[in-house]
DNA sequence: AAATGATGTTAAACTAGATTAACATTTACT
DNA sequence: AGTAAATGTTAATCTAGTTTAACATCATTT
């Protein structure tokens, strides 16, 4: 497997010596997921950090009638994992479901700790990754209290254009927390707008 | 001013010596603030990440028609800032307001840097943070999607019955996403349920 | 190319929650 | 104590988004 944009990735946030870089490496599973395979399964404890080397996932949630809640997609470069779960290591709120086959860097939880010791750059990498993640987390949940169903998609649309392009429109419904038809009654006011 | 409670605080994380407790104290600013005072304010850069040592505030996001969301609460013990802000050093999106009295511990961002140069440790300490404050805020996104507004209230009652008691319902409200009408309506069925 | 399953659309009836407006209660200030 | 301001309640009307159901389109397999 080709390692290169996963390091590349990681030396944009820290510099490794050649010597930090191997033992990163060793302790990195790659790992190939076909379509529609879980990475992470609600229920069981979280045991992987997973980076996105190429493919797209889904993060969701399936609540008690059995409808499932998209929490996020994730492609190549992003990261995606039930850090709840992974952090305090109990049972994951999450599904990580494939969408595509699916490369990925996995750290475990053990490892993840052990490369923290002998590598504490790691520390500010991934300080620096969920401090991201977590404003962006923060501005959704404005932007689902403040806009419109009809807002809230034109910002997707601007904001993932590669993820609106390769998912389906009932996931993005999903994702938006609205229906499938609604969804389909916004593009069709859309077009009608123009 | 009393350095205990936020020193307590970081000791819970990262054990420091007395050396660097004394540095990361030399650092900090420990500032009081009445209530109604803002410590960040939509549009200016966020400098700081505050660590609160009593009192409480609220994070909140103006819109367009000029009203206000609550994106949350924060309590003794917690941490506020403007994180988006803060690690880009772009305008702010939120407000973060004193609802009483507040004290806080107040890390600058030039500080910051300065500290994680001399002390690697208060990497490890922020990542733990904002990993935990991040799964919070997906917890919340799926919440908000999969419940309704009367389950969320009982969620909110239930986590957080020290912020329940402290803050007017219709902050409740805008926090939990709804008008205060619609609030009291639930709580008025809630006596009925009885 | 027919058949099956997955995805997407349309429209009618419905509901959770918003809006408006009038009133009640509590708090804080003089 | 009395008044004004802030907070909370109730009820009628309205709307964004849901539900149900029927149909349309597309992709995949045989």
């Amino acid at each position: 497997m080709d390692t290169t944009p996963f390091i590349e990735y990681i030396n944009k946030y820290v510099n490794l010596t050649s010597k930090e870089e191997t033992l990163l490496l060793s302790k990195i599973v790659f790992r190939n997921y076909l379509k529609d395979q879980y990475i992470i399964q609600q229920g069981d404890v979280c045991k992987s950090v997973n980076f996105i080397i190429s493919g797209c996932t889904k993060t969701f949630y399936m609540d008690l009638e059995g409808q499932e809640h998209i929490v996020m997609f994730s492609i190549e470069d992003w990261w995606t994992s039930d850090l709840g779960s992974f952090i305090t290591q109990t049972p994951a709120d999450f599904n990580v479901q494939c969408l595509e086959n699916t490369k990925v860097a996995q750290f475990t939880f053990d490892n993840l700790e052990k490369l923290y010791a002998e590598i504490p750059k790691l520390e500010r990498l991934f300080r620096m990754i969920v401090e991201r993640a977590f404003a962006a987390s923060q501005k959704r949940i404005i932007r689902s209290f403040s806009l419109t169903a009809k807002e809230r998609y034109l910002i997707f649309r601007e904001a993932y254009p590669k993820i609106d392009q390769r998912v389906p429109q009932y996931m993005i419904a999903s994702y938006l927390g609205i229906t499938k038809e609604f969804l389909s009654k916004i593009k069709s006011q859309l077009i009608y707008d123009q």
